[in-house]
DNA sequence: AGTGCGATATATCGATCCGATACAACGACG
DNA sequence: CGTCGTTGTATCGGATCGATATATCGCACT
């Protein structure tokens, strides 16, 4: 989800489209890039939708909501801000932890911005990203062991490599899982929660 | 290279799509899936490209060329098979090592018929991936040792796990490039062939 | 002083691929 | 005898990429 990914990098500090994309280079760089071609449409469609909106750095009376010119010939710069809305949008986002939350691309966005989550949401996407990943690993694990004593030197690299790392993501998650589990402990103990049967 | 993958694959043997799709996610589940929106339409392609031919199994004599009808109705099942020209098209494909072979998606499915590739194609291939994968590593270590200290716990843990990640690529291409090296060596030992420079 | 390159910056275009969905036939199972 | 899961073909809209065009700015080199 592109749309969460600016809204967050947003509602950290206004920016141009070309730093966001630095920035979403450095923070999910070791899973999504982030393309001209996606970004400026989002942004177009996001300003219409009244989430953002952008303003012009040399002159700051030139406020160019919804229906703003292309830009053609002279371009400006434009920095981009959340509206009201905007936030709002962000936050709604932040509450949603259904079963869109855990696949493979957006997990990464949903889960660089879990400070700003609350404790039970986070819990059910990471067991919910675990059960996903989990699915996955059986079914390359049973395909590999199967197919094992046919395949070349290099496919068998190639699906135990990929094994390999897909049972990595697995440990890391659990690891998380744990470590949630911990600070629930901790709070509960202060603060005399029920503990909540996690499904 | 969707093309590829499916050239590979129906060089090894005649199938249907549906087939086609489960071995795709057999064999590069870990790194690509394959949508039926990517593979009927492709596999329209391809045969308007001449390389596969679609042929009905319940009635041998009925063979599906280029200009086929699109079996609306009443839907019979094809099996697919390379064509002389995709056979040509596939031995193609596998003595090309140029840049585009080792970007993310590419790799993975070049790599997966690096038995068919000759040794020198398969050491250039893997250099420039380890080369494209480093050069990431770098950026995102960079980018992390600078904002280390300025972000929360989550977004760490995940810059963190990304560049695990992609360290533990970077450590297996260099394993499988330390084997073809030495096979390399064990030929050029007993077939005198001269030292190439890999560049 | 010129010049030329790399970074900043906005934007679009075509192509690719996914996700969801529809349709249909077949076999297993109770 | 129905109905559920698997096999199987196909399309549609939408998301995203990759390449490219355009323009400005600062900085180094000559």
């Amino acid at each position: 989800m592109l749309e969460m990914a600016i809204l967050g990098l947003l509602n950290e500090a206004p920016m141009h489209g070309y730093e966001l994309r630095k920035r979403v280079l450095a923070v999910f760089g070791g899973f999504r890039a982030l393309s001209y071609g996606s970004l400026y449409p989002a942004l177009k469609r996001m300003r219409e939708q009244g989430w953002i909106c952008g303003q012009d750095p040399d002159d700051a009376s030139r406020v160019l909501p919804a229906d703003a010119p292309p830009l053609t010939g002279k371009r400006g710069k434009v920095v981009y801000a959340l509206t009201a809305e905007g936030k709002e949008r962000f936050q709604e986002l932040l509450t949603e932890g259904g079963p869109e939350a855990w696949e493979d691309e957006r997990f990464g966005v949903r889960f660089a911005f879990f400070a700003q989550t609350d404790a039970d949401v986070r819990m059910r996407i990471l067991e919910g990203r675990r059960r996903r990943v989990e699915e996955r690993r059986d079914g390359l694990r049973s395909s590999l062991a199967r197919t094992r004593q046919r395949v070349d030197r290099y496919t068998l690299e190639l699906q135990s490599h990929g094994l390999d790392s897909i049972d990595r993501e697995v440990r890391w998650l659990s690891e998380l899982i744990d470590h949630e589990t911990v600070d629930r402990r901790q709070i509960d103990g202060t603060n005399s929660q029920p503990p909540k049967s996690t499904t």
